[in-house]
DNA sequence: AATTGGAATGTAATCGTTTACATTTTGATG
DNA sequence: CATCAAAATGTAAACGATTACATTCCAATT
């Protein structure tokens, strides 16, 4: 393995010139940067991480832990994370919870241990309910799931305004018996809820909703026993992808017609709700702009620490497709 | 920051002891074994990362290089890989290439400069044709894509095979006129086209195939364009789920009837396949046991370096839904 | 009681950088 | 040409662990 020190002998200066080099550092004539450049490319020399980590203390490592990288909100996220970190020359640390509040203590240790600048984080609603980010040594910025009184930097989306808009339209397409199926393990469910009581309740309304585990399965359980009902509901909405595929599945097996029978609309744009028919009305989130803004709120603090907290609440794209039609 | 002499003097031992006992090493008294606990739980000492990797050379971490996180057959392998690995205290490092040679080479050089114990790979086919994994110091481990003279572990999906069953099964049901969509840019497209060619070629049927870049929107184009035909298509198979998803958008966009006025059949399960009406027949990819094997591959492959190399090869999974129902 | 071997423990060198500090060089100025 | 500040360079001390090697301890054996 080729070390500094080759590298300093075959350009005829010193170790610090060729750290200062490679570090991109001030103080350097052009002369000895060509020569030691020459060196590094003619040897093929690569610093040795470690060494450099141990000594200098810093990583230019981020960590982004996401609650289930099978959740395409999530992927997507990931993903925008991941192209600025590259653009930036930041490596990532893409770890995955799976709503598992003890694997998510578990990545939280070793993002400490990793030393890393700052991590990303969409936290399980038991961590979320306990988090005080200042018992971290790095900063942490929120994606997705947030409370008031946590202190830190977060971009989520305006679940309340989502939810109100979501139930609006179908209001205004003519539905009454609206039934809202949430997903009430986590901070986002229960957000759109309120939004959810509030568009009913101005339109005098009687609200019914169904909170439930954040399964699919459970989802589509729950809808099958709605849609045994007589009269139908008027309409279902899903308070994320996840329970809206649950409606989806009870719906066809059931053999509903929609909008006809009962309208159905609910939260993330995912390639099937355009797929099936009729589409879906959804609440599209805007994915690339969350990770894309995470990372940027993240670097920011990382160079001011001191920064006053920041809370980015992004506002949802309401589409309207063939699912809430309106009511003959 | 406590380091590993704060450990020592609070047991009263040697900083040779702290760091056989927290290393797991033989060799230390039951006695001093308990103290050295005690003492770095008392003072809630963790060991320094960038210090260890340094002197032992180790680092207990892997790289996962993946070609495209948004592919939900790339989303399942990561997350089965990174489940095992968290089983073993491993860290893993998730890259996303995003099918671009570029990211993937930086990627495989930044693998080297985390001095990685061995990297899980699904390459471009570009890297693919060229890849020599004795240039690396790292073990290599390809999943899904693969060519037979590369030099490395692999497991991959039979997929001649499956292509070969999934087109069998279509002519069975009575199609004839079959179009084969591929992505010629991969090394899985070509050879799934080669099982179809071999089921038609067995059944005395004219094969006609689509090259096309694996682009959902490409597929769309070319899908809209054969059901233009008149007559149409007995049937339409898509040799990945990101194809299979443009031919249902044509599907759906023209108006056509599935299957009576043509069929539709592709692979990987994705969730909206069962979704749409009639739901898809699919090749289903085992991914679980893909990123599972993989990795386990990838461990013993570290632990004997010289071991022959070993290829393992799954069969996919035949998932016949009304999508192929036999024709009238 | 002396000897011996193995287990337990300790001492100190080492991993490959960065960087504080000291030194030299440079070019401008009186 | 002496002086001086600023710029460039070099020397060597960290960083915090692991581990080769030396030493001590202990019980068993002669």
């Amino acid at each position: 393995m080729v070390k500094i020190m080759d590298v300093a002998k075959q350009a005829g200066v010193s170790t610090a010139s060729v750290s200062r080099v490679i570090s991109g550092l001030p103080g350097v004539s052009e002369e000895t940067r060509t020569r030691v450049n020459a060196a590094v490319k003619s040897l093929g020399y690569r610093p040795d991480l470690a060494a450099r980590r141990l000594r200098s203390g810093r990583t230019d490592t981020l960590g982004l832990i996401v609650s289930d990288i099978r959740n395409p909100f999530f992927t997507e996220i990931s993903r925008a994370v991941e192209d600025v970190a590259y653009q930036n020359r930041m490596r990532v640390l893409l770890c995955n919870a799976d709503e598992n509040p003890e694997k998510e203590a578990f990545y939280l240790e070793m993002m400490r241990d990793e030393n890393v600048s700052g991590v990303i984080l969409s936290p399980t609603l038991s961590l979320l309910e306990k988090l005080r980010p200042q018992d971290y040594p790095f900063p942490i910025v929120l994606v997705d799931r947030y409370q008031r009184d946590v202190d830190a930097d977060a971009v989520v989306l305006d679940n309340f305004d989502a939810a109100y808009r979501l139930t609006e339209h179908l209001i205004m397409q003519g539905y009454r018996r609206i039934v809202f199926l949430y997903g009430s393990v986590g901070s986002t469910g229960p957000q759109r809820h309120q939004g959810y009581l509030a568009a009913m309740s101005v339109a005098g309304l009687a609200p019914e909703a169904e909170p439930l585990a954040p399964r699919s399965e459970r989802a589509r359980e729950v809808a099958e026993r709605l849609l045994r009902r007589n009269p139908l509901p008027d309409a279902l909405v899903a308070s994320s992808g996840l329970v809206l595929q649950g409606i989806a599945e009870a719906i066809k097996a059931a053999g509903v017609k929609v909008p006809s029978d009962t309208a159905v609309a609910g939260f993330d744009d995912l390639p099937w709700t355009s797929l099936v028919t009729p589409d879906i009305t959804v609440i599209r989130q805007p994915t690339n702009e969350i990770g894309q803004t995470a990372l940027r709120l993240l670097l920011e603090r990382v160079a001011l620490p001191e920064r006053a907290v920041r809370r980015v609440v992004l506002r949802g794209e309401l589409l309207v497709r063939g699912s809430t039609q309106r009511r003959a």
